[in-house]
DNA sequence: GCCGTTTTCGGCCCGACTGTTTTCAGTCG
């Protein structure tokens, strides 16, 4: 049988979503799918385990039909519905999905009238004159097809949060220097800081939308312009990355940037809320019968609604909404909250810089402390130190130190856990450290179990103060390690063991859909940029935002505690702490 | 297929743009 896991879940349903759009089903149905897949996502728990156990009655989303569907596939691995569904149509038909501008009903034309199934067979096609012929297509939609090919070949369709964000920030830079803007923003899943996206979302305040669409047509980084009206422009850059632009009155801006700011699941919950309240709410402004609120600010939406505001990074429909009308959401932790960071490297091992210009680069960036965690001796790529070397760095560490006066570099090791949980130091040498991190970075394809023992394992050594990139997963390149993270969280909870949030663009781990769970059992987090040079100190924001896109707060947060506070806290034996 | 203080049927968020159409369907967000 194979393995069910929460993602095989995930994908059962939404692969049934799709399946039901090619045969024209009921789009409500088609939905309830596609809804019941987040849900199955975004579950709180273990949703796997309920599900086998037949224990899904009375989650939101999930009615009859889908509890009895999870229910088998979960106990058995297999669904029949689905199996029967898959049959009807030819694998390689999913393909066309990934092509710009085709949908379930043209992908359906194709297959029915002209047999096409796979990208290979359409391009084929496209050179003939068969699909301008076909009702509903034409000579403009070919070419479209075409270009669309080539940018799927040429282009993956989603870009890392971290590699985005200077050109993020340079082009609303531009927008907002435009005489005719008035209020500018970038909504859409970077203002949500999702740690991977698939474009930008620029909106404009303005009088003269026309004027701004074309302005923003003309940037010399765009390579296509894929869509251009008075008031919306959708182009793609010449890296690849699809970038819009709405262009809107100024009183519209903030129902524009709530609308266009999503998730799409949150302004679904938001419009529902809207209603009950005999407000209908759109991208332009509330309308209906009674009384319609006044609206300046994006806040003001909410408080119309009697909610408090919500940060960006909270409204992906996990709870936010409630919470909102409950007063209750989390006061979520700031980039200039944190004092310190814990894992660091220098040219000891793979880093660029030394230890004296690490620690200068801290302190301008307002850090009262930077712990330093080169690599050990197992890693060897990365030139890990042994035994002898970290000594040795110890010492040049308290040497150092001795110089600063309200700063201090903390002396620790980013320890290799081994194939079987054990770590690459023995204890007495992991005694004379400040602190550790302990990662994995070899033997990646551990079955589940073996893979969450070997991290517990680790975690159960008194002298291991937090994991490090716990998933090890590479965004857009390498999936996470087989790791039940249920376990990891309760194991870190009971055993005081801090996970880190890894803020390098490329890891991001762990994963934010964790942390409001891992935050509930009191478990702390330690946002580190897992620095390999000066610059890459610049990663805590990153951090930061995919924190508080966990609900984390100041006090979920170690490295928010003052350099005193941290070294108090570090002396305490670990189940003190 | 899901849901319910309008509850067991009948709704389910909605607007912009494009291309093919002659009034609208499909796609996207």
């Amino acid at each position: 049988m194979a393995d069910v896991t929460r993602e095989s879940l995930v994908h059962t349903l939404e692969e049934i979503a799709l399946l039901l759009e090619l045969k024209g089903e009921n789009p409500f149905k088609t939905r309830a799918y596609r809804n019941g897949a987040e849900v199955v996502q975004n579950f709180e728990g273990d949703i796997v385990g309920r599900a086998a156990a037949d224990e899904l009655k009375g989650i939101k989303g999930i009615g009859n039909a889908l509890q009895q569907k999870l229910y088998e596939l979960a106990s058995t691995g297999k669904l029949e519905y689905f199996e029967d569904l898959r049959a009807e149509f030819p694998p390689t038909l999913f393909e066309l999905f990934e092509l710009q501008g085709l949908g379930p009903k043209k992908i359906k034309a194709l297959y029915d009238k002209l047999g096409i199934s796979s990208v290979n067979e359409l391009k084929k096609a496209c050179q003939g004159s068969e699909i301008a012929n076909l009702s509903g297509f034409g000579a403009k939609t070919v070419e479209k097809i075409l270009g669309a090919i080539e940018t799927r070949a040429k282009f993956a369709d989603r870009f890392r949060l971290g590699e985005v964000t200077p050109l993020a920030e340079t082009l609303l830079e531009r927008l907002r220097e435009h005489p005719k803007v008035n209020r500018s923003a970038i909504a859409g899943s970077y203002r949500r800081a999702k740690e991977t996206l698939h474009d930008l979302d620029f909106l404009v305040a303005t009088k003269e939308p026309a004027e701004l669409t074309k302005f923003f047509t003309d940037f010399p980084e765009v390579q296509e312009v894929i869509a251009q009206g008075d008031t919306k422009a959708s182009v793609r850059l010449d890296n690849g990355l699809q970038c819009d632009l709405r262009a809107v009155s100024n009183d519209h801006f903030p129902f524009a940037l709530q609308y266009f700011t999503g998730s799409k699941e949150h302004n679904v919950a938001l419009r529902s809320l809207a209603l009950k309240k005999g407000l209908s709410l759109n991208e332009y402004d509330f309308t209906g019968e009674g009384d319609i609120p006044k609206v300046e600010e994006e806040v003001d939406i909410y408080r119309a609604l009697k909610l408090d505001w919500i940060a960006p990074e909270l409204r992906e429909n996990r709870g936010e909404i409630e919470a909102a009308c409950a007063a209750d959401l989390p006061d979520l932790v700031k980039l200039t909250q944190l004092r310190g960071t814990f894992h660091n490297h220098t040219i000891a091992s793979d880093g660029k810089n030394t230890l004296e210009e690490m620690a200068t680069a801290a302190q301008e960036h307002g850090l009262q402390y930077l712990g330093i965690a080169d690599h050990s001796k197992s890693s060897f790529q990365a030139n890990g130190l042994n035994e002898t070397r970290l000594v040795q760095q110890i010492e040049e560490i308290k040497i150092i130190n001795a110089h600063f006066e309200d700063f201090a570099l903390l002396s620790g090791s980013e320890v290799d856990i081994l194939k079987d949980g054990s770590l690459d130091f023995h204890n007495d040498l992991l005694a004379e450290l400040d602190y550790c991190v302990a990662s994995i970075h070899n033997v990646f394809n551990l079955p589940e179990k073996e893979m969450t023992n070997r991290l517990i394992r680790a975690m159960e050594n008194e002298h291991v103060t937090m994991l490090g990139h716990v998933t090890g997963r590479l965004l857009l390149k390498r999936d996470p390690y087989a790791v039940n993270m249920e376990k990891i969280i309760d194991c870190a909870a009971e055993t005081k063991t801090v996970i880190e949030l890894n803020c390098n663009p490329w890891r991001l781990d762990m994963d934010w859909r964790w942390w409001h769970r891992a935050r509930d059992k009191n478990v702390l987090t330690s946002i580190n940029p897992d620095a390999h040079s000066i610059e890459q100190l610049q990663f805590l924001a990153y951090g930061a935002r995919l924190a508080r896109k966990g609900w984390l707060r100041r006090k979920d947060v170690l490295n928010c505690h003052s350099l005193s506070e941290i070294q108090a806290w570090l002396r305490l034996p670990k189940s003190k702490r």
